[in-house]
DNA sequence: ATGTGC
């Protein structure tokens, strides 16, 4: 790798390479980019059909199937593909943010009562099942319409539709193509939280770095709780992409006995392979879209009942797995383009038509999350962005250790102790999914945010830190 | 990330 700036590095083009690879990270965190297969799958990447301009690496890369995760490639929408390694098994994993009119004092008072309602009303874990239970054809509905379904069932308001990514809703999105296995898992699990390193936190903003966008986003002072939803499309996300990989596995032979890395399986654009796998990973990302909302809903029933004059308004929701159909300036010209973001979050910079309207001239709320006990940021989308990365950020901090590692490392109790006398409170449903999200096993969240900061592909508008986390 | 893998 050759460092180009300070916070760039590329890998020159060679060999099958198309484009050439660029890494956006501090010397710090290229260390951590170095310690697994990352760099290699990025370089893979590059090696694609109709990669165009460059493949990308954010500063929380690290290993993951097929593309790292923090990876973005975009592909000519004529002579590219559409890989789901490039995505992810968990589509349309993402963040909502609800600001309150509540104050950090009266949370805390009764913040050990708000987590155990969160708790009670939010399932959490592996294999959770939340308190809906879908026939097929309503589930159907919601894979089809997305938000939609929501608004139509009480869950949303329109309001909350406007503040989603896409509305909420991709229109590509076309539930036949889901698998009754996928449907089987989605049935019981629309609202309920997962596992891993997903999680429902309560927190304070800790600091404001640009006041008048911070308002605009409904960030009014230091001091105000917002609440963080994290989470994705759950069994049935995950389903359609091990369904849609071995498809493309075993109805492409040649293409799959020619790749170096099996798991960079992908679908030539315009086959009916790739649009089959559009059209159902479209509907996984509703299905996700309305799992943020269903589990919005019981979190503002929970806050009602503690915070009886509570009102938790929708900043905004951003996914960070996800490939779309983009429109891209590359080399002069506007190009139509798959943009694949693997652990990278939708960053459009001002002006850009589908911010909603009340954040257009300043640009697109970007959420970023922290490892669990550590602070999460609110950044704005720019024009260096849209230049620079075809309009992506970073998505967190980015695993350390393998979730193995940690739980060798760390206990549950123990790491719930130390964020115990830090003030945080964590509720979770195992301890083993408190070990596994220490955050020793995370990298440095203030790192990555700062390198995003300094590039120029996000700005940094709000710093926050937790009070209490629900997690899987 | 995931009804974690044999």
């Amino acid at each position: 790798m050759k460092k180009e700036s300070e916070n760039t590095y590329v890998f020159e083009k060679k060999g099958d390479m198309k484009v050439p690879l660029k890494v956006f990270a501090s010397e710090k965190l290229m260390k951590d980019i170095e310690k697994d297969r990352a760099l290699e799958q990025g370089i893979n990447m590059a090696k694609l059909p109709g990669i165009c301009k460059h493949a990308i690496m954010m500063p929380d890369a690290h290993q993951g199937y097929g593309f790292p995760i923090g990876g973005v490639a975009a592909f000519d929408a004529e002579k590219g593909i559409i890989s789901p390694g490039g995505i992810g098994y968990d589509i349309n994993c993402g963040v909502r943010i609800l600001t309150s009119n509540l104050g950090v004092d009266e949370v805390r008072e009764k913040l050990e009562e708000i987590l155990n309602v969160l708790y009670e009303n939010i399932h959490t874990g592996i294999g959770s099942e939340s308190k809906i239970r879908l026939e097929t054809s309503e589930l159907e509905e919601l894979l089809d319409t997305g938000i939609d379904w929501a608004i139509k069932k009480g869950y949303a308001t329109e309001e909350d539709k406007e503040r989603c990514e896409e509305n909420g809703r991709m229109p590509q999105a076309d539930s036949s193509k889901v698998s009754d296995r996928a449907k089987k898992r989605g049935r019981k699990q629309v609202g309920s939280l997962g596992a891993g390193n997903h999680f429902i936190e309560i927190q304070a903003v800790e600091k404001i770095l640009d006041k008048s966008t911070a308002e605009k986003f409904g960030i009014k002072e230091e001091g105000q709780v917002v609440i963080m939803i994290h989470s994705g499309s759950r069994g049935l996300g995950h389903q359609v992409c091990t369904d849609y990989l071995r498809r493309m596995e075993t109805e492409q032979p040649e293409i799959f006995k020619s790749l170096e890395d099996k798991e960079l399986i992908y679908a030539p654009l315009g086959t009916e392979i790739a649009e089959d796998y559009y059209k159902a990973m479209s509907a996984a990302a509703n299905f996700g879209w309305c799992n943020r909302q269903v589990m919005t809903y019981e979190t503002r029933n929970s806050f009602k009942k503690v915070f009886p004059d509570s009102d938790l308004k929708l900043m905004y929701d951003v996914c960070h797995n996800m490939a779309k159909l983009e429109t891209h300036e590359i080399d002069g010209k506007m190009k139509k383009v798959y943009v694949h973001r693997k652990g990278a979050t939708r960053a459009f910079g001002p002006g850009h038509k589908e911010i909603p309207e009340i954040y257009r001239d300043v640009g697109q709320p970007i959420l970023i999350p922290g490892s669990m006990g550590t602070s999460s940021y609110v950044l704005v989308g720019t024009d260096e962005g849209m230049k620079e990365t075809f309009g992506s950020t970073p998505h967190g901090a980015g695993r350390l250790m393998s979730r193995h590692q940690a739980n060798k490392l760390y206990t549950g109790e123990q790491v719930q102790k130390d964020l115990k006398s830090k003030g945080i409170l964590v509720r979770s449903a195992s301890w083993r999914g408190v070990s596994e999200e220490a955050p020793g096993a995370y990298k440095d969240i203030d790192e990555v945010v700062k390198v995003s900061h300094e590039v120029g592909i996000g700005k940094i508008v709000a710093k926050l830190v937790p009070l209490g986390v629900l997690k899987g």
